[in-house]
DNA sequence: CTGATTTACGGGTACGTTAACGAATATATA
DNA sequence: TATATATTCGTTAACGTACCCGTAAATCAG
């Protein structure tokens, strides 16, 4: 182990060359007026000379500025503990991050209640934080509060699910589309002439779930481009109780006794399996999303295939892309998908959500 | 934006309370001798009821000290480019963690040339790093090297592959059994009564490969267990040339005209594929690697799954981990798979090496 | 008991950056 | 011309930790 040599490159260095101070330096440096144009273009050719890069710890170390940031995201309900996951990520990063004075609040909203995430937004903006990470699952709503994020000049990042209007430092979440159309795919290898393919989608608010439509679309998109979408069947479950999704799915069975794949939607599939293991259906069963209940069902061979996107990744990443563009203003990607994940019986042990 | 708070947890503070200065603080912190017990364990007490957590930041800047780590991967050959992946990994890795005193060393050796990694690993030893990253290809001459290692307290981080003998600080990548019990199973899903499997290892060291050993016996492991191995054929080539893999494919296929799978145990899938697009046959390829070349006949539909461990990850992991236990004790991992990622034509574009 | 050594501790500077404060100079106003 | 006001810059004290160096007191050797 050496010593460390001393830097050569550091505000001390340029302040020497150009004969000023480091405070004019640090001016310089941070677009701050007080420097004769003279100077500033001086100091500015010796930083490019050198090379200059800002040492990341003392800097941080040096700042006295706090960064205050601000989640929202779904509670986790007893519907489904999909949220976890990037709730986990979210601690993670603040755990990261904190000693870089960053403090970040979470808030939650009950996705069965518009007023909830309303309500929010405005605690929210009340408590003007400077950067804000958002799961936006009311649409309108959250154009509104997005809006108004932009008027007060706080940046957003957006995960799980993207926004029309535009102004989001970024999104980080999954291709909606493209992972229907995966599935679908997936689905064609395993079909064989004359069986049905049966599509689930199951949840209250169906018709708002953004969610939901685009992987539909993107699974038809796939047998349309391939010419044979007549084999596919579909029930929409507006209830999410066990009992009324059993009775659904036994009045589809019995009116089909040819349905060979099955196809849901969101994480929901574990109530579906719950229903094909009971009535020992032989069918290939595929869902969304890496929860308990469903790798349980993986495990036991009724589950066959989970599509899923390191939910816990994009509360991390979320997290971090707003602090590097608050705290050094680091370029951000504008839209980052998540990769789609396939997961099967054997490789769901390593998997990294 | 607020002003941070005066940190209210710091060795000022515990200094405070155990009145004494900081530097007996530190003393005690870094578990140097020249304090006494009863001043010890009264800052040891403060230090717990505080909870104290040392600043990372100030301690990498202040740390005089240099840390110099060492590489040694195989390098980028004309037969595969897989290696370039772990590279990329390995100079992320550099640039974050350049500034916090930590300089890399970068050594290359030749798969095909035992010798040249022989002499690789002399050279690491002579220049008496403090850690090493090593992908031990050779399996005896790894084993020597990393038992040096040992002797000189060396800590070095494996990747790729590992090894028999115990010690190192961490093993980062795949379970290679399981990636190909995993490629099984997704075959299993595709194959129809009476079609055949057609297993290819492609190296010129086939019988040293590690790698392709443990992948083809997972495979057939998969089988075994749901008793139908009996469609299995396989061929080991052991020229990467073109003309040879053809020559070898077209005799196999003469043979057998019921093949509809084929499974090649490496990133050499390509070549096949090359074969199964000019004889235009109908069959289902498997292989290894997110290569340029292999994405490419993704693409065109040719070569159906790809199974991919992350290679760049690994690169980046090995140097982090080995940074993080250096400069921080932090502990490690012992052995950290890498998850088992399925390639399709649809989730490709979104995957992240 | 004297001198040497060891033990236990504190003072202070450094790491590279930030930023408050104030001094000096230049320019504008009356 | 005297005074007010900008403009341009330097001095200096932090941020939290590491570690060199010095010294008083305790312990040891003879």
């Amino acid at each position: 182990m050496k010593k460390r040599v001393t830097e050569l490159t550091g505000v001390k260095e340029i302040a020497r060359r150009a004969n000023v101070s480091i405070a004019t330096v640090d001016r310089v440096l941070h677009n701050r007026k007080g420097v004769s144009k003279h100077t500033k273009e001086n100091i500015l050719s010796i930083i490019k000379e050198l090379n200059y890069e800002p040492n990341l710890l003392a800097q941080r170390l040096a700042s006295r500025k706090i960064l205050r940031l601000a989640t929202l995201i779904p509670e986790i309900s007893k519907e489904t503990s999909f949220w976890d996951a990037p709730l986990k990520g979210i601690e993670q990063a603040d755990k990261e991050i904190k000693q870089f004075g960053i403090i970040i609040d979470k808030y939650f909203y009950d996705q069965n209640k518009i007023e909830s995430f309303v309500e929010q937004t405005k605690t929210i903006l009340d408590s003007k934080p400077d950067g804000i990470l958002l799961a936006p699952s009311f649409i309108e709503e959250s154009v509104r509060f997005t809006d108004n994020c932009r008027k007060l000049n706080i940046p957003y990042v957006l995960i799980d699910s993207d926004l029309p209007n535009e102004g989001s430092l970024s999104y980080i979440g999954p291709n909606l589309y493209h992972s229907g159309y995966l599935a679908a795919h997936l689905v064609s290898y395993l079909i064989k002439n004359e069986e049905k393919i049966l599509v689930i989608n199951i949840s209250r608010e169906i018709d708002n779930q953004h969610h939901l439509l685009k992987k539909e679309e993107g699974f038809r998109a796939y047998f349309d481009n391939h010419k044979k979408n007549d084999a596919i069947l579909k029930i929409d479950i507006r209830d999410t109780d066990l009992k009324s999704i059993e009775k659904h799915l036994s009045k589809i069975f019995s009116e089909h006794n040819d349905i060979k794949i099955v196809f849901v939607t969101n994480s929901r599939v574990s109530k579906v399996a719950h229903f094909i293991e009971s009535k020992k259906k032989d069918v290939i069963l595929i869902g969304y999303d890496f929860l308990k209940e469903n790798i349980e069902y993986m495990d036991k061979g009724i589950i066959d295939f989970l599509v899923c996107q390191k939910p816990r990744q994009q509360g991390y990443r979320g997290l971090i892309s707003l602090y590097q563009h608050l705290a050094f203003s680091s370029p951000v990607e504008k839209i980052y998908f998540m990769p789609i994940d396939i997961l099967t019986i054997e490789n769901s042990a390593f998997y990294r959500n």
